[in-house]
DNA sequence: ACGAGAACCTGTTTGC
DNA sequence: TGCAAACAGGTTCTCG
C-alpha cells in the first residue's frame, strides 16, 4: 500500500508518540503475514524503551533500548493505527498485532492483505538482514545524483518503469511515485533503462527528488480513505498529475493520458510528451 | 544472469 | 440486479 512518503508520514507520526516510552506489551493475534512472526519477539520487546523510529526504504525501524531492533514493513494493505488511552474500538479480523506503551497508548499492526513483515533484529545485523542488503540508495539522500542512477541503469534492456520500481535501483518508489516521476521527468516508462543517459537521468534524479518531496510534505497520498497513524489524511492524492487519470487531458501537453500494464502493473503516462 | 510473469491474500470496483 | 473478472500503494519466487 505505502510508498516512501506514506512510510515516512507513519514513522513521524508513530516516533512523535512512541519514542521514550516503554513498550509495556506486544501481543501476535496473528502470526501468518508474509513470513511467520517469530513467537520470541513479544517477549523480547516487552519492557523495552523505544529510543527511535525511523525507516529504511519503505522498512520502519522501531529501536529499542536494548539494541533490538522491530523490522516493520506495510506490503500493500499494511497500516499502524493508534489507539489513545480509553479507546475501547473493538478489534477486527485483521488486526495482526498490539503493541501497547507504557501510557497506555495502543498500536494495531492491520494487515488485510497480510503482505506486511514484522521481524526482529539485533541493531549491529540490520546491514545484513536478508531484507535490508539489496536495498538500493535514499532518493532523497544527497548521495542520490544523476550519476548514481545512471550507473545503477546502464546496460539494463528492462523498461524504465520497471527499473525504477527495482528496490536495488532507488529504494522507496512504487506505483503511483514511478509513474508521477516519469512525468515530471517527460521520460516514458517504456523506453529502455539503458538509454538513460547523464543528462536524462540527471533530470529523473530532480524528479524524483521533487515529487518525493512534495508527496512527504502533504502527508502522502490517501487512498480509499487511507489513514495515517494519527488519524490524519494525507493529500497528495490531489497532485497526481497522471496516476488514475486515464483518459483526462495531459497538464502539459494536448496529449491524454493513457493507461498501460508493464509487469503486471498499470502505468499512467502521457505518450505525446513523455519520451 | 536477467527479465517477465505467477504467486502470495482479501476486499472493492467494474463490466457483461 | 447479479455474478465473475479485474484491480489494488509490494515483494519474492519460479521459469524460460
Amino acid at each position: 500500500m505505502p510508498e516512501l512518503p506514506e512510510v515516512e508520514t507513519v514513522v513521524r507520526g508513530l516516533a512523535r508518540r512512541m519514542v521514550g516510552h516503554r513498550l509495556t506489551g506486544v501481543e501476535l493475534k496473528r502470526g501468518d503475514l508474509r513470513w511467520r512472526i517469530p513467537k520470541t519477539l513479544p517477549q523480547k520487546a516487552r519492557g523495552q524503551a523505544i529510543s527511535a523510529v525511523d525507516r529504511r526504504a519503505k522498512y520502519i525501524l522501531i529501536r529499542l533500548g536494548d539494541g533490538g531492533v522491530l523490522l516493520l514493513h506495510l506490503g500493500m494493505s499494511g497500516r499502524l493505527l493508534l489507539m489513545e488511552r480509553g479507546d475501547e474500538t473493538p478489534l477486527d479480523r485483521h488486526d495482526h498485532v498490539l503493541m501497547t506503551l507504557d501510557d497506555g497508548t495502543r498500536i494495531r499492526f492491520n494487515d488485510v492483505r497480510r503482505f506486511g513483515v514484522l521481524d526482529y533484529v539485533r541493531a549491529e545485523a540490520l546491514p545484513k538482514h536478508k531484507l535490508l542488503k539489496g536495498l538500493g540508495p535514499e532518493p532523497l539522500d544527497p548521495g542520490f545524483t544523476g550519476a548514481v542512477l545512471a550507473a545503477a541503469l546502464r546496460g539494463k534492456r528492462t523498461p524504465l518503469k520497471a527499473a525504477l520500481s527495482d528496490q536495488r535501483v532507488v529504494a522507496g518508489l512504487g506505483n503511483i511515485y514511478v509513474c508521477e516521476a516519469l512525468f515530471q521527468a517527460e521520460l516514458s516508462p517504456k523506453r529502455l533503462a539503458r538509454t538513460v543517459n547523464a543528462e536524462r537521468a540527471e533530470r529523473l534524479v530532480a524528479a524524483i527528488k521533487d515529487v518525493l518531496g512534495r508527496a512527504v510534505a502533504a502527508g502522502g497520498s490517501s487512498i480509499r480513505d487511507y489513514v495515517q497513524a494519527t488519524g490524519e489524511l494525507g493529500y497528495f492524492q490531489h497532485h497526481w498529475a497522471v496516476y488514475d487519470h486515464e483518459g483526462e487531458p495531459c497538464p502539459r501537453c494536448r496529449g491524454v493520458i493513457k493507461r498501460i500494464v508493464q509487469s503486471g502493473r498499470s502505468t499512467f503516462y502521457c505518450s505525446k510528451c513523455q519520451r
